[in-house]
DNA sequence: AGGGATGGTCGGTTTACGTCA
DNA sequence: TTTGACGTAAACCGACCATCC
């Protein structure tokens, strides 16, 4: 049997080019080999055959060697060795081979198929980790939807509410309160944006002036409409850092691949439920932009 | 400079083993 | 007990690259 395990390996060896030192054949009085026959058959429930040199001989033309499992012992030694180091250079490897009783080629081919798991891994790992980004994102764009939707219909009331009250007014316009906005003269300045709501109180006026220009800027309505007719996304640049602060997971290296996936914090403290009765929206502190 | 030999890595695939229903 | 499906480790293959002579 041995000299057929030879000739199959030389076979392979001359097939593959190996140089002589890699094939020292270890399956000739290996102790680790020998185990793994053992437990083989053992696991195969398959007799053992009586050793024959002639049998040997002509098992070279029948089949091929099968493969067999390192042993756990082996498989030990070679984990410590690649924690040490992934790659192999040529002496390390002759003596890894020569510690462990196995071919350097096969110690070639488990730091291959090693360093092919390892990657595997980490790929399944930075998966994992960009669709635990991609879930959060969704979740946040849908609950910005939904504040989105409610602001719109917060506009919608109101309007109506304006249009309402000012037909009121021109129905009555002794009560209709002159001058009461601006008092000044002053000519007015096209970069002030002034909208004016009348509320129930006849007498009361909440009027909100702001800076067009700085309107897109600092505004909490984060889905705005800048005045070059440009849509400003949610997702503008800001301060960005807390968005993932529970991730604590993040190793550096995998972080510097996923920065770009971490969305700007938006947070919901100044919203309220506008079906609570009052308008519920803080108005004073929101600069107020009608959607198109 | 160019080319062949050698040897390494990598991605993908095949093969054989071990486990489990 | 047998068997087939399935996951996985070992081995292979082809392409590519680096180094040496």
């Amino acid at each position: 049997m041995e000299r057929g395990i030879v000739f199959e390996s030389l076979l392979k060896n001359q097939r593959l080019g190996f140089s002589s030192d890699e094939f020292d054949s270890p399956w000739v009085s290996s102790s680790f080999h020998v185990e793994q026959q053992t437990n083989a058959k053992l696991v195969s429930g398959q007799p053992e055959k009586e050793e024959n040199s002639d049998e040997d001989y002509d098992n070279c033309f029948r089949q091929p060697e099968k493969k067999r499992r390192l042993t756990s012992d082996q498989v030990q030694f070679l984990e410590k060795c690649f924690d040490e180091e992934n790659k192999l250079e040529p002496e390390r490897k002759l003596q890894l081979a020569k510690e462990i009783n196995l071919q350097p080629r096969q110690v070639a081919i488990w730091f291959q198929n090693r360093r092919a798991r390892c990657k595997t891994k980490r790929l399944e790992k930075d998966y994992e980790i960009l669709n635990s980004s991609y879930e959060n994102l969704k979740s946040e764009f849908e609950c910005l939807q939904k504040h989105n939707d409610k602001l719109k219909q917060q506009v919608q009331m109101l309007k109506q509410k304006l249009d309402r009250e000012i037909g009121e007014k021109v129905s009555t316009p002794n009560e209709f309160p002159s001058k009461e906005v601006d008092s000044n003269d002053e000519e007015p300045n096209p970069n002030l944006v002034s909208t004016q709501i009348w509320t129930n109180e006849p007498k009361m006026v909440i009027c909100k002036q702001e800076y067009a220009n700085s309107v897109s800027a600092k505004s909490d309505v984060i889905d705005s409409y800048s005045p070059d007719g440009n849509h400003s996304s949610f997702l503008e640049p800001c301060d960005s850092s807390n968005v993932f602060e529970n991730q604590s997971d993040f190793s550096q290296d995998e972080g510097d691949n996923l920065n770009i996936l971490r969305g700007p914090k938006i947070e919901y403290e100044s919203y309220i439920d506008p079906n609570e009765g009052s308008l519920g929206y803080h108005i004073e502190d929101q600069p107020f932009w009608l959607w198109p």
